[in-house]
DNA sequence: CAGGTC
DNA sequence: CCTGG
């Protein structure tokens, strides 16, 4: 959930937002071009601003009348070619950004909701206000978790950003520091894939195979656009179309039907959760003496919170795993205006497993 | 060994 | 079973 944060933000919204075929954005004027800039460009350093101000234009405006039927008919299309994102686009690239945050989901009902069905929610929500589900790119979405397994967050993003910087497309330069779009499937196809994941320390025998295989069943043995069809799906279909996949079990399935296609109640049951179960709810058959995870108690923790919470139940667990994360355990109510944490560096928490 | 998938 | 800390 929160690992992709900061990478999905900067790289998914951007590539949704323009296509640069020519890579005309790359190369970034110096000078103000205040003329014309609707024409043919903007420079990366205008995009930047813009989708600071939508962002925080957006985000301010959270508690807005929700408007589900909108948002759901929300298309994300990349742009035409030789058209560039200027201010005239301001509807379309709100709608994105509404469209990728989900804006349409009036998340503060969903807040009072949760809260008056769970006293624990209650007690923790005003710590960890504003806490929703981003519409994520399904592909993106699983190849990214597919790194997730055995691994903390500082590696899976190294992962995904060598991912995007050896296959993807640059976007543009922000801060001095290149942005690349993640690769899609065919990009990652090929027989040289494989051992230069290898070099790229994606693992020895097993998982650069799984990259490699999986991208090649992705772009020959699917239909196109066959993971965003899936949206369109029943949940159980999303599982076993997604758990064909090598590498991929039940909790990344899971993972990406919330995240990526609109399964919103779906609650991903990893230790973490099971920890949070045993610690802060008390279901039958599940207590510190719980060894492993089995499928049945799998189902029986997810159902156990899809019945407390409701049809946004996954929303809700990413509230309660946000809050049990370390390096939010400083974390005071946003209301009160408290100094920055005395923190130096954030050790990746490695519980997001 | 902890976490995931096979 | 496989993987990395």
């Amino acid at each position: 959930m929160m690992r992709f944060l900061a990478n999905t933000v900067r790289v998914s919204v951007w590539s949704e937002t323009l296509t640069d075929p020519d890579n005309v954005i790359s190369a970034p004027p110096k000078a103000k071009e205040s003329h014309n800039r609707c024409r043919k460009r903007q420079d990366s350093s205008d995009l930047l601003t813009n989708f600071k101000r939508k962002t925080t234009k957006l985000s301010s405006d959270l508690d807005f009348e929700p408007d589900n039927d909108n948002a759901k008919k929300l298309k994300i299309e990349s742009e035409p070619p030789g058209h560039y994102y200027c201010a005239e686009d301001d509807k379309i690239y709100e709608q994105k950004l509404v469209d990728y945050f989900q804006l349409g989901i009036d998340l503060s009902a969903l807040y009072k909701q949760w809260s008056s069905a769970d006293k624990h929610f209650q007690l923790i929500s005003d710590r960890f206000p504003g806490i929703r589900i981003m519409r994520q790119d399904p592909t993106e979405n699983l190849f990214a978790f597919i790194c997730s397994s055995n691994n903390h967050v500082s590696r899976i993003s190294g992962m995904v950003n060598k991912l995007s910087q050896n296959y993807g497309t640059k976007l543009g330069t922000v801060d001095g520091t290149d942005l690349y779009s993640f690769p899609t499937a065919d990009k990652l196809t090929g027989s040289k894939v494989e051992s230069h994941l290898r070099e790229l320390g994606f693992g020895y025998s097993y998982k650069s195979q799984v990259y490699s295989r999986n991208s090649e069943s992705t772009s020959h043995e699917r239909p196109e656009g066959f993971l965003n069809s899936l949206r369109d799906r029943p949940y159980e279909e999303c599982i076993t179309e997604l758990t064909k996949f090598l590498g991929v079990g039940r909790k990344v399935a899971d993972c990406v039907a919330l995240m990526s296609l609109d399964k919103s109640q779906v609650v991903p049951v990893d230790t973490h959760v099971l920890q949070i179960a045993i610690r802060d709810y008390s279901i039958p058959g599940v207590t510190k003496n719980t060894r492993s995870l089995t499928p049945a108690l799998h189902d029986k923790i997810g159902k156990y919170f899809i019945d407390l919470y409701g049809d946004h139940a996954g929303w809700a667990h990413t509230v309660l795993f946000a809050a049990d994360l370390k390096r939010f355990s400083d974390h005071k109510p946003v209301s009160k205006k408290t100094p920055p944490a005395p923190k130096k560096r954030q050790k990746s928490a490695k519980s997001a497993k």
